[in-house]
RNA sequence: GGCGACAUAGCCAAGUGGUAAGGCAGAGGUCUGCAAAACCUCUAUUCCCCGGUUCAAAUCCGGGUGUCGCCUCCA
């Protein structure tokens, strides 16, 4: 597949380093709150990266980190009055639940900062001994114009982020462009660990890095995060990974476009915050889902109302044609004709451009577009009724394409059969046959307000939960 | 100021040289007891503007305009 790399600023063919296994680092969430739609975004679109690999038939080593000591965390857990660890244990816990919502998986492996201090203690002691950082009072710094290619990955010029730097705030660095590796503690309450440099706790930008080199190695196939990481932060793993390594860190590295609300960034002062959890008592995961995945990853995205909105309705007819597959597969006829077993087979032009769309630069919108196509199809195929394996058939390559994207993971139907609405139904039924409306539509209503939809369809009722 | 992205119908969005995918919303129709869903038809002579290259440009080049982001440990 072709993989738009930010290195280069070009599409590149994706060659893996171990076609075996590859692999793939995403920055992971700072655990200090629930997780919001911004945040989302890498996480359900290098989700979906993963997802297609696998489809492929590759074998994906995913690591997405917890960063979970950090300067918000602490902040948060003085205001609570309560341990830092107790802060970040919940949120990871909260994590794993709007993760769940949205389809996301868990990762190959989940690595937090706290459970790996000895290995990004002996990082930094590599770099210092290295010459390519220095202690100063406690903290350790590294020396950005030490590193020859400083500046590659955001293309910034090195003097122009000099002019730009703030001044005199750190004066503790050497150069304003260094940044810290290792923080000495404020305070003696302030959460630390012991390390040759006094109490202190990791930068930011160098947990990255030692995971990633600890979980998959000195070069990894993929680095991914959120375009506003570019700079510094992965630029400043660059330069530290490689400065001890002497070795590519990642070979490609894929950034994602922002969010914005109604067209401006997203801040708490502005108050258009919106996390996961609160749109999902709005709207289901799925939904939220696919609007990510509605427009290309690199675009900027607009979240609004109207959005979802959209969104809903779309991923709706999708959801339609499941539970409309679902349901002839219960009530079509037994032998497949000729006909069909020639219509099924010409499906698969749809799934080879849904592989075509994906391979270039995971191009979901693209197979979103193939999918309702597919779609399209299938239900002027079955509008009259079809053959249960037909139902079948077509069936698997919907939920097949659609589980690519995380989509149509849910059966709404299949709730288990209940009685007593099995006999509200058989009761409309007999009203309907003695057109006695007024009364089967009062059943109706009656079901819709317990959240089932009746559709009276040529192949009998069907129940949408 | 430096770096970068984007601009396609009412809304969202794909398409990077060959004459505008797909979805939402809207209009009409078929089906239905009525609905719902589904299906059919319609909805951009045109892709921010102005030049240029070409037989041919939304797509390439130059110049504008506008929007957004990064340069502040915010994905």
């Amino acid at each position: 597949m072709k993989i738009y790399n930010t290195l280069t600023r070009q599409k590149e063919l994706f060659v893996p380093i171990d076609e075996n296994e590859i692999k793939i680092y995403v920055c992971g969430p700072t655990v200090y709150n629930f997780f919001h739609i911004g945040n989302a975004r890498p996480f359900v679109v290098f989700d979906t990266l993963r997802r297609y690999l696998e489809y492929r038939g590759n074998t994906v080593n995913f690591v997405q980190n917890f960063t979970d000591v950090d300067d918000k965390i602490i902040n948060k857990a003085k205001e609570e009055g309560i341990p830092a660890g107790e802060v970040s244990e919940k949120y990871i816990r909260e994590y794993y639940q709007d993760a769940a919502a949205l389809n996301v998986r868990k990762a190959t492996n989940h690595p937090k900062v706290t459970e790996n201090m000895d290995e990004i203690i002996d990082f930094v002691q590599a770099l210092v001994e290295k010459g390519a950082a220095y202690v100063s009072d406690g903290d350790v710094y590294f020396r950005a114009r030490s590193f020859d290619n400083y500046g590659k990955l955001s293309r910034q010029n090195i003097e122009e982020l000099e002019s730009g730097a703030r001044v005199g705030v750190e004066e503790r660095k050497e150069d304003p462009l260094d940044f810290a590796l290792w923080k000495a503690r404020k305070s003696e309450d302030e959460i630390a660990w012991s390390s040759p440099w006094g109490m202190g706790r990791p930068g930011w930008h160098i947990e990255c890095s030692v995971m990633s080199t600890k979980f998959l190695g000195e070069t990894i196939d993929i680095h991914a995060g959120g375009q506003d990481l570019a700079f510094p932060h992965h630029e400043n793993e660059i330069a530290q990974t490689e400065a001890k390594t002497g070795k590519p860190f990642a070979n490609y590295w894929m950034h994602n476009g922002y969010i914005t609300i109604d067209n401006e960034k997203m801040s708490k002062s502005k108050g258009n915050f919106f996390t996961v959890r609160d749109i999902l008592d709005r709207y289901e995961g799925e939904v939220i889902r696919y609007f990510l995945l509605s427009g290309h990853y690199r675009s900027p995205i607009n979240f609004s109302e109207e959005l979802m909105e959209q969104s809903k309705n779309a991923l709706m007819r999708m959801q339609n044609a499941k539970a409309n597959l679902l349901h002839l597969r219960e009530k079509g006829g037994e032998t497949v004709s000729e006909e069909e077993t020639q219509n099924l087979s010409n499906l698969d032009v749809y799934r080879q451009r849904f592989i075509e769309a994906m391979e270039d630069d995971l191009n979901t919108a693209d197979g979103i577009s193939v999918i309702f196509e597919l779609i399209k199809e299938i239900n002027t195929k079955v509008r009259s009724g079809c053959s249960k394996p037909f139902a079948d058939g077509c069936l698997s390559i919907l939920s097949e394409l659609a589980g690519v994207l995380g989509l149509l993971q849910e059966d709404q139907t299949e709730n288990g059969v209940d009685e007593t609405i099995n006999a509200l139904v058989e009761e409309r039924q007999l009203a309907r046959q003695n057109k006695d409306f007024r009364r089967a539509d009062e059943i109706r209503d009656l079901l819709k307000q317990k959240g089932i939809t009746l559709e009276d369809t040529p192949q009998g009722v069907k129940l949408l939960y």
